[in-house]
DNA sequence: AGCGTTGAGGACAGGAGTTGTCCGCGAGGG
DNA sequence: CCCTCGCGGACAACTCCTGTCCTCAACGCT
């Protein structure tokens, strides 16, 4: 009876893990007989928790949304990036729901495997709160929609601003995400164009529903997504860099800009900071937060941004 | 039948809402007898999860952290919770946890019922970026052990630094939490004053290991603990008010200040932000960002922190 | 030190649930 | 039209679960 408990739990971890599953895949996963599956199936439904199925050639066995949640099975990683969010979360930004995720929080440390509470602590302490999201978010729900495709290997449809401002209705096979520096990019086997493309999930308009089911193909060579991704994307992450003379030590400083660039020091009270930034704004206000005087090297955009900043708090504070 | 495995799921369930159970407890809940439940206890130990016991007269078990992650079971507030806290973090500031993040989120979404889906998708548009975090910062270990202390309760040994800083030694039973603008409070009774108090969680340092567990008492007369917190709490919120005429119609700053105070509009181009804030010199900035001209109405003291940064910004532009 | 409480676990008998096998049915896609 | 895949009834062999009853072993309190 432990087999079948375990069992159940196997099976329901599994739908979890990838969408679709045909019943022979999960009986040979599970070392039992596909009838079995099936009481399997009927007994996760008993429990409450929607197993959806299709019939036919291409049919098979999906996890659905039902009443109640299931018990979520989490690898290691995935329990770590949990645990990491919902500590941001608890101090962060969203107002009304730091109690419940303080509880989760408290829900999942108490079961975490003390290597991973290991990690978890690591991760937070390179945390570094960034004062500005510069340039163009990603919506979350776009983020999951693909993911979930690629994960299933279901053909999205979607509409594409190119860099331009053009749109198209794109069919694809979508690959895999990677992110690189702030954005996300998905790549992808354009069905109509016949070719590998990048594309970048901020300009993605996802259409729904998302199409039917495809056998994934490998990238062109065998090269990897994240070489594959670099090797097309010819925007760096940063759109420009700087170097800024900070006056105070690269100990003081090495707190709030430690995890956005390098601090090299110059003297006891000086130091020279490199760094990178999508938006010149953004970055003269970064720098002004410190309560420290500092003077802009290079670009000399920024020392334009920094002017401009200073007429218009000039203007503000009625000093002009 | 079901029965079994199902009661697994649930002593899993229980075991994750509190921390330490009795034999008979869980007896009770389950409605088998205890004898079943410690043949349930060693199935679950079984399948990998550790399950913690002592005897004696304070006896009971308590689900421990051990190699494997069990499944967490979720209730719907934490599942919301859960995916909001992914979701920021999947376009968050932590950097390198992004693509597990949207794993997970995934894995949760594609089971989430649609109601808890309208809420996440609901609070996910209330979000505000957050341009600066000021005041003194939470440790999310320090949280979770207060709040599993609270939940579990257990007594809690603490270094309290009080407002002038002095440091002492607190024994406390800790009663809840409450966060009120960007703090965190614990109320608990003071064992050794005999009486209740109100911490301000930044400033305490728990000592480990938590004490003995106690029988939780009530508030004085019957109040809640919002209630209570905030007849203990001198301080607002914010440390103070602030009034800036913005040049600029309030449309077009609702998305960026609607969560963060009133925008009142004047006429087409003009309105008026009333807002609050920890520290004129966050406030300051937030300002700047818009890239929008604006004066300061009040308070004078922002004013100063406004002229200030207009100097340090006019000095490192070399326009002085 | 003694007592009560709480968990641990062996033994046992009856009963409940599970499993693989074999079967025919129905739905969907090529 | 046929193939694939999920559905579910029947059945026999077998597993293992459950409640009851028992004795031990820790632990805390008086």
């Amino acid at each position: 009876m432990l087999q079948t408990s375990a069992r159940l739990l196997r099976l329901l971890s599994l739908l979890q893990i990838r969408r679709e599953w045909s019943g022979s895949d999960l009986a040979d996963r599970l070392e039992v007989d596909v009838r079995t599956v099936r009481r399997d199936v009927d007994k996760l439904r008993n429990l409450g928790y929607p197993v959806n199925a299709t019939t036919g050639s291409a049919g098979g066995y999906r996890l659905g949304a039902g009443a109640a949640l299931p018990p979520l099975l989490l690898d290691d990683d995935e329990a770590v990036a949990v645990a990491v969010s919902l500590r941001t979360a608890t101090s962060g930004p969203i107002a009304g729901i730091e109690d419940t995720s303080l509880r989760a929080l408290t829900k999942l440390e108490q079961v975490l495997p003390s290597r991973l509470r290991r990690r978890v602590n690591a991760l937070q302490s390179y945390t570094v709160p960034i004062p500005l999201r510069p340039g163009p978010t990603v919506d979350a729900a776009v983020l999951t929609t693909i993911a979930s495709a690629c994960r299933d290997s279901e053909r999205l449809r979607f509409d594409y601003a190119d860099h331009n401002g053009v749109e198209s209705l794109r069919v694809v096979e979508p690959h895999s995400m990677a992110n690189w520096g702030r954005r996300w990019y998905l790549v992808a086997w354009d069905v109509d164009r016949a070719d590998w493309r990048t594309f970048r999930v901020d300009r993605v308009s996802p259409r729904t529903p998302t199409g039917p089911r495809f056998t994934p193909r490998e990238l062109p060579n065998g090269v990897d997504v994240a070489t594959f991704v670099s090797s097309r994307i010819t925007a760096a992450p940063w759109r420009s860099r700087a170097r800024i003379l900070m006056h105070a030590s690269a100990e003081a400083l090495s707190d709030r800009f430690g995890g956005y660039g390098r601090l090299e020091p110059v003297d006891e009270n000086t130091c020279v900071f490199e760094t990178g930034a999508d938006s010149f704004e953004s970055l003269a206000l970064y720098l002004g937060m410190t309560g420290v005087d500092f003077e802009v090297q290079e670009p000399p955009e920024l020392v334009e941004h920094i002017r401009e900043l200073s007429r218009r708090y000039a203007r503000a504070s009625g000093s002009e």
